[in-house]
This record gives C-alpha cells, structure tokens and sequence, in this order.
DNA sequence: CAGTGGTCTAGACCACGCT
DNA sequence: GCGTGGTCTAGACCACTGT
C-alpha cells in the first residue's frame, strides 16, 4: 500500500502543489514544469496520477502541454479587444490592414431559426459568408453571417473576390445604401469543437466567447451573424451601455 | 496486440461515436451513457480507455458524470438572459423577487488596479460588496463590487442588512442622488478556478463569463465591479448598441 | 448488496522535438 | 539517441448511489 488514502486524491495535492509553485512565481509563466518522471519520483506516484495531476491544471487554463517538449506554465497572451466603437463610421483603427481574412460565400435556403430572426419565410434565400480571420499567421475569429440575398445580390458584399472585407459591418452596409440604426449581440461562452481547436489553434481548456448578432435598418433585420467565435485566451469583449 | 495503433487514437474514435450516439438522438439529453464497463466490452477497450473517451465529451461540455450513479447527456439548462434593458429605470421584470441574495460588505483600502478604475488614489477607502444571487436553490452569479466610500457612507448600500437589494445599478444610486450617465462593460470567458466550481456548482469543463464593470456619472466612475461571474451554461449577455 | 464512477499502480510501446 | 508527452493495458481498491 504504497498511497495512504486520506481525504483528497494524490493527484489534487500534487496540482495544488504545483498551482502553488506557478502562483508564487517558482515557476514563472512560460517556463516549463518539472517532467511527468520528474513529478513522478519527487511525490512517489505513479506517472499515470502525475499525468492526472497535469490534466487538472491544463483544464483550469494554467498550463498547456506540447508533445515532446513539455508543460508550460501558460504565458499571457496578448489580449484583442473588439472594442464599443467597433461599429463606429469613424473607427480609427479599422482592422483591414493588419488581420488577413479568409472568406468563402455561397447561397442558401433559409432554415426555421435563421428565418425568424430575419422575420421572413423559411426557404427564403438567403447569402451565407464564412470569414476566418487571422494575425500574424494566428487565427483570432471564426464567423458565419447571412443577409438576405435580394438585398445584396450584385453588390460587392455578394462578390467573393472581394477580399480586404474584414466585417459586414455598417460601414460596408451604407456603402450599397442601407443605413443601419442598431445592432444586437448576444454573448456566450463554452468549450469549443474539436474543429474549432483546430481552426483557432486553441490550447487545450480553452473556452471560446460567441457571439450572436443581429444588424438592423430600421424594423429591417439585414444581417444574421450565427456566432462569430473568438478564443477567450486571446479575446474581450467591450460594451458602452448608455442610460437614458 | 489487442489495439492495432492506426492514426487517430482510439479513445478518440470512441468519443466521436458517443457524440454521433448523442447527436442523432439514440442517446437524449439528460438519459445515461454505457457504463465505462459496457464500454469497454462493446469496443474492446481498457477501462482507462473508456475513461478517456468520456474524459473527452466532459471536457467539451458534451456530457456530465455523477459520481455513482453514471455518465448523462448533457441536458440544456434553462439560460438565464442579462438582458440589454437590465440597467434601465423601468425595467419591468426586475429580478428582485425571484432571486435570493447573499452578501457581505466591508471597507478596503484601493489597490493600485482598483485606484486607476476609480481615477482615485492608492489607499482610498473604498466599500467592497461580494454578492452570491441564487435562484431555486442554485447559485447563478458572483459578483465583488467597489464604490468610493465617501459616496456611499451611511446610504443604504452601505447596510449590510440591507438584504433584498439584488444588484447594484442605476436605480439605486440615483436613490443616492448619484445619477448614472454610462456604463462600461468588458467581458471575458475563462475556465473556473476550483472554488468557483463549487459556488456556481459547475459540472466539469464549463467555463464562466466574467463581466468587468465601470458605472460613471459623468467623468466620476462610482462603482467598479471586478468580475462578475457567470456560469456559461445558464448565461447569456446580451448587449443593443446604437449606431449613430 | 450490486453497480456505478474515482483513484492508483506498474508496466509497455508510440510519436514528437531536440541535439 | 534521448527525453519528453501520448496512448493503452490489466488489475486493484475506494466511494457513492441505488435496491
């Protein structure tokens, strides 16, 4: 009996052992952590409870782990804000330039939910624009957004070589003459698909933020975004609520 | 050899049939999974192996496991909406009577942090609010609030008696004669630190939404509030922003 | 009590990143 | 090649939920 089974799991004590070590600066961010062999030998456990111990603090976001190389006590990214302006006609520092984006567009019938946010008839066709967008090689947003075809068949956000669109956003909208007045987010958080770890090049534990929006002109819904996803590790949300 | 080792690993290959299981129905939400035993019988597999499978589902929030009893298909949870009107001053379905409140109030001295939020200097005495709000016996928020204490001193918000006040917003500064002009949110997705798991009673690989607020009255910031915390799985935020 | 998941061991071989 | 983490096995005992 070599494992005196008090109260908490070995494997608990050994990650807040190592929490402790990370939060007091022992082991400083981007470092690396002592070997699974290594954890194994100093707290006589088997390297299957060190790995368990590893896991728990990889699922809290405070390391991550890279094959062959080791565990790292979780650097800070560099955080992107989409800020309260970024709707705004006079945004400064509009994203064209420095994100690359990739984008594929084609035409579909409008589904039961995707007709009742739009208030129109399902079967309704519809423009469907899936955007990847990335810096510095990194991906930072997934998105698919749907206008009502007829509104925007042959003008440039139909085009699909139209590539330096960064977002459908009011700017592009008053370009071919409609004049959004408001918009809706909806904001959600959850862990991610196994695609989306893929495409976002998520660390493992990390959440990804969605959100959901609606761009209105008037008592006109002209753009349904069904979740634009953004690596929470990497992203933050800011909001200007006005009181009347 | 029992496992012949093509590409992808077989604990894998086993969690994407389970998630076909739950997609298509043949497992509903809120029934049981196969015991990790009949698991490991149906695919030939160690129960470590099995494990791992589910392992794989929790941690994208697929399925929750109750210690004794079994593996569950995640069932939806009702979704508690932070509505765009939340802070207005006619806000028909304030949430007063439905929620239960649990706070504690004392006095700190601002931290550097908390002293560039307010605009203030370091060691300016401020009121910490920590609230928990439950609703059916299930706790739905934490939140730590910080005001000036010089405002606030012996108002009503400075009463920890004072039980039935469910969140501090517009309404009840304006009762101090403090008038709310704009409110400032950044929100943020993370995954829970170990108590935070026990207070929201989050099954595991949910994250949380947290909510950094600045409530102003003109150029004076009145309230900061350094994170609110939101189970992901029963929240939503939802946000209108005008377009000018 | 039987059946479930939770923890842990001791070992094996594979895949990746380095030097 | 060596050291790292990734996958997997076979078995053990514990802890919780049911009857």
């Amino acid at each position: 009996m070599p494992t005196p089974r008090t109260g908490t799991p070995r494997y608990r004590q050994v990650a807040e052992e190592l929490r402790r070590r990370i939060e007091a600066g022992a082991i400083p961010a981007g470092s690396l952590l002592p070997p699974e062999s290594a954890l194994s030998r100093e707290f006589g456990i088997s390297r299957g409870t060190a790995r368990e111990a590893i896991a728990a603090l990889r699922s809290e976001g405070l390391v991550v782990t890279e094959h062959g190389r080791g565990t790292y006590a979780r650097p800070a990214y560099p955080v992107r804000r989409l800020g309260a302006n970024r709707y705004g006609t006079n945004n400064s520092h509009r994203p064209s330039d420095k994100y690359q984006v990739d984008a594929t567009i084609n035409e579909v019938p409008a589904t039961q939910p995707l007709a009742n946010m739009f208030n129109v008839e399902p079967g309704t066709m519809l423009l469907c624009r899936k955007l990847v967008l990335s810096s510095h090689r990194v991906p930072q947003q997934l998105s698919t957004s749907y206008f009502i075809l007829e509104t925007v068949a042959g003008t440039p956000l139909a085009d699909p070589n139209r590539k330096p669109v960064v977002d459908n956003n009011p700017v592009h909208l008053r370009a071919i003459d409609i004049v959004v007045t408001d918009i809706r987010e909806i904001v959600r958080a959850r862990m991610p698909t196994p695609k989306e770890v893929k495409a976002l090049c998520l660390p493992a534990g990390t959440p990804v933020l969605t959100v959901t929006r609606q761009i209105r002109a008037g008592n006109r819904v002209v753009e349904v975004t069904n979740d634009i996803v953004l690596p929470s590790d990497r992203s933050e949300l800011e909001y200007e609520i006005p009181i009347d």
